[in-house]
DNA sequence: AAATAAGATGTAATCGATTACAGAAAAAGT
DNA sequence: ACTTTTTCTGTAATCGATTACATCTTATTT
């Protein structure tokens, strides 16, 4: 409620305004003796500079925006810890914008970045955020996509090799003697979901098996994996070899199956995609690829970093980081019967 | 990069800057004619308010500070949600703050605080953030808690009947025939942990059984389930009714337990709290107590609306929210042999 | 000791929107 | 047509910190 100016702090200390803001911005531009009495002053008054004002005049505000689709999905908020790791290092903040899946969400990120409350934006949602007539990316403030590459858009991006790993999925599969497969999708018409079930594709086809892949589609959630082992299990000829877009459809598909009856891995094997905590606890454990979330975060917000400060030349416009294969419990060799 | 001010409106539309800042904060006060003319220039303009300069002159930022231990965790990311819905709705925009469960990391957002970034904060670590010799609570910023009451500190909070449900976990135990007691606690010395912990023993003691329990300590994660999972496999008298202050614990023992052998809920059953999406599908799935999380939030963040518009009179000290306790594949009768 | 350079500090303009107050225009009343 | 009231609009102060530029100290060189 007071509300301190730094005028206040200047007269304590006998000096003038612009002395304080030195003493509080370049110390060493001041001597060493007005420095002590300025820094008394201010401890004495409990004076904090006033954010707003500081940004109004300098154009900037040390804040980025972190935009995630579903921040309940753990991929994101683990990104989000990488991101933070190297913004607080920087002494920027961070607002994040948590989409829940909901396109209309957008609109007032829109707003916030061209009234210029950030001094730049990571986007995780693999998309410009739009609304009413105006992009987030009218306001040329720099912009960082993880996750999910933007299309033709010059965004520099932070991804994985979505199309390796899917395509080594397919590979381990067909190795483990499946013929049979089954895809999982996430949230279809994204770039991230087209990627892996390209890639997928591409596996099954070097191995000589693209003709039987059976593809059910949903949003990347636990109920899409539940949605496919419901028809799944409706099957007459049902697949044995199954690749989801991500851990929670593969957990939701494990456990749903699991309960009417089928034997995980002996019945069916199901690889998942994300790596996320919890695929350690499923039952059994989720062979998965597990991605470098953290890293994601950090190399992304470096990115950013550089080109807030108008190194943008020395950003790469496609970083790409390798994936692990986790070759855990969900995955066996097919059944004898299914065997080609 | 192009920096559209009001005053370009305004020469656009031929009127004064007055004029333009009243035409969007209140179109009423001014002719259709005008209106008219005004909001013309500002598309053509493509003007956008500059907030830092709106901040400074109206001492308002229309954004809140949200505290959370750890954002992976998803109960927190859970209860944001209500937040969100709430504030969004009012214009608000949100500023989080993850702790990742490292108190040095709280002395930026005191900053924040304290420099006015923020019209309020929700805090749901349990504790007024501190940074230096300054405290959050120093600026008169409103404050509510959530999930986790401050005592002694007068500040509002929401939360549930931690207590209630504790004590009726060890009823329910106790009634399915156990008579060995396990607890797998939370974060030792936070608020939440010691009302389950004290609720659990109540149970135990109203039920006649509160000698013998064991209790084995560590954070809310999968990892303090496993160590106390770990423990509870060296033990040759091994208590069979476990109580877990939070799901992910729970998990975390389950599973390790059933790796060495031990059957869920034949030989041990295990009750865990909160409820997350993902305790639906655990193998066995996860009996708990489910928390109205979206509801926490949107309460939490009505409460802060109002004391941000200085009606702190007609706010609730203390909101207490039911939980619901899922009974689930966890939990079973006691084994046979070990009946008391 | 004087001249010059380097360093520290102060003055005042500036960032961009909001709003109290005054003044002009339109509407209503006589 | 002329006041009076009501409704709009403009002028200019204000929010609080930063910083270019000027001025005044202190240090260095000759």
């Amino acid at each position: 409620m007071k509300g301190v100016r730094i005028a206040d702090v200047a007269q304590l200390a006998g000096v003038s305004t612009a002395t304080v803001s030195r003493v509080l911005a370049n110390p060493d531009q001041v001597r060493a003796k007005t420095h002590k009495a300025v820094m008394e002053a201010v401890r004495r008054s409990g004076y904090t500079p006033n954010s707003a004002a500081r940004n109004l005049r300098t154009r900037r505000t040390m804040t980025v925006l972190v935009v995630a689709p579903r921040l309940t999905n753990p991929v994101f908020a683990q990104v989000l810890r990488g991101v933070d790791d190297e913004l607080t290092q920087s002494g920027y903040g961070i607002i994040v914008a948590n989409l829940d899946n909901q396109t209309d969400r957008e609109v007032r990120y829109v707003d916030l970045v061209l009234s210029r409350q950030v001094d730049g934006v990571l986007l995780m949602n693999g998309r410009i955020p739009q609304g009413g007539k105006r992009s987030m990316g009218d306001a040329g403030v720099p912009i960082v996509a993880m996750c999910s590459a933007i299309p033709d858009s010059g965004i520099p991006n932070i991804t994985v090799q979505d199309r390796e790993a899917s395509r080594k999925a397919a590979e381990y599969l067909a190795q483990l003697g499946h013929r049979r497969f089954g895809y999982i999708s996430g949230l279809p018409g994204t770039y991230i979901e087209t990627e892996r079930f390209k890639g997928f594709q591409d596996g099954l086809a070097a191995a000589g098996y693209d003709e039987k892949v059976v593809r059910w589609e949903g949003p990347f959630t636990f109920s899409t994996g539940v949605a496919a082992a419901q028809a799944f299990l409706r099957m007459k000829k049902r697949p044995t070899g199954i690749f989801a877009a991500c851990d929670e459809s593969a957990i939701g598909f494990v456990k749903t199956v699991q309960e009417a009856g089928v034997r995980v891995p002996e019945d069916v094997s199901v690889i998942g995609f994300d790596g996320i905590e919890f695929a350690d606890f499923s039952e059994p454990t989720l062979t998965t690829f597990r991605q470098p979330l953290r890293e994601i975060g950090r190399t992304g917000a470096q990115a950013l970093l550089k080109m807030i400060q108008g190194e943008a030349g020395q950003v790469d416009l496609n970083v790409r980081l390798p994936l692990q294969l986790l070759e855990r419990g969900t995955t066996g060799p097919a059944p004898e019967k299914t065997r080609g």
